[in-house]
DNA sequence: GTCTATAGTGCGATAGAC
DNA sequence: GTCTATCGCACTATAGAC
């Protein structure tokens, strides 16, 4: 075989390697390739830029998100739909996961464009939560409101996810965020 | 005088014509700053890159919401803190504004890496809120989940309050889909 | 794989305002 | 004289074109 398979994986972890130590800004696209065995110019065959090295194994967060949508029950309301997606979302990070993600959100954290892209990403998947709940006959504003609103549950709740000392399960801590969403809103002033 | 006052409205006028029709990545900082008559350096002095330049004179955009928030009367729930800050800051975008923001909004909706520094302002702005929320004793989750809240509905009603052939102003527009929202969450399943 | 445009930074020089 | 805005030039790294 005339490359070591894996390439991108291996490039990931070089990179949160370099980046955790050296810094985002004080690494360079080269150096990342180095590390991993290969040049600079296949870093860039693998990821667009050098932030999106970051993001390599998160495609399959937004499809969490939208066979939760899909799976729910028929009768449930957008809410209930939400709910539903972002239990599903919660179970693809695992117990074992949370120490990849503390490493790098706190690389995350320290960088504004790394931030960005972060938003960015999450950002793109509430689009498309909303527009699968178009898809289930929901209305606008609705829809991008639930939608959202989600992701802004998840967002919240996966920052307690990663603190230290923080032991529950996501989905526990996103339910947690989700009651006092209603309860905040509904609550009579 | 040796130069031209007002350097950065320069700069963004010339910057919003170019990108407009040139598009964003077809305009090199450097054109922009031949159509302001200066140089490219001078530029990279005003603006700390070539995208921020979108986004002068929206500074006050953030104090609109923070004077909204201190400015709610003691008693206020925090979703009702909030509903204030949204009325702050949609007095920041009178009708004679609506045009910038039309066309200022099609550049961005082309193009990802603008829609990452909007993203990334606005999310600035829900945390400075959520901040100042907790200066006045709301406690967290609370606290982020409705400066979050009230940054989704601004975002909805901004995206409404442009769309052609809208014409109600922004406040009323945000106060629907603060309505909505209630609604949303309140309603029974 | 190589080649190149452009983003963005660092620094010294200059020109006017005060 | 100081202070601040500008220029001009050299430079690296990103990222796309070929």
């Amino acid at each position: 075989m005339r490359w070591e398979p894996g390439t991108p994986r291996r490039l990931q972890e070089a990179a949160l390697r370099l980046f955790a130590t050296r810094g985002f800004e004080q690494t360079t696209a080269g150096d990342i390739a180095d590390a991993a065995g290969v040049t600079e110019r296949t870093f860039y065959r693998h990821f667009t830029d050098k932030r999106e090295v970051l993001f390599f194994g998160q495609e399959s967060l937004l499809d969490a998100f939208l066979t939760g949508v899909t799976s729910a029950p028929a009768a449930a309301s957008p809410l209930e739909i939400v709910a539903a997606a972002l239990h599903s979302a919660a179970s693809f990070f695992p117990d074992e996961r949370r120490s990849f993600a503390r490493t790098r959100a706190s690389i995350i954290e320290h960088n504004p464009a790394l931030q960005e892209r972060e938003q960015h990403k999450l950002s793109n998947i509430a689009a498309q939560v909303a527009t699968a709940l178009r898809e289930r006959g929901v209305a606008e504003p609705a829809a991008t409101l639930a939608a959202q609103t989600g992701s802004t549950v998840f967002h919240i709740a996966f920052a307690q996810w990663i603190k230290p000392g923080e032991h529950r399960e996501l989905a526990d801590i996103a339910a947690d965020v989700f009651a006092q969403l209603e309860t905040l809103i509904s609550a009579p002033a």
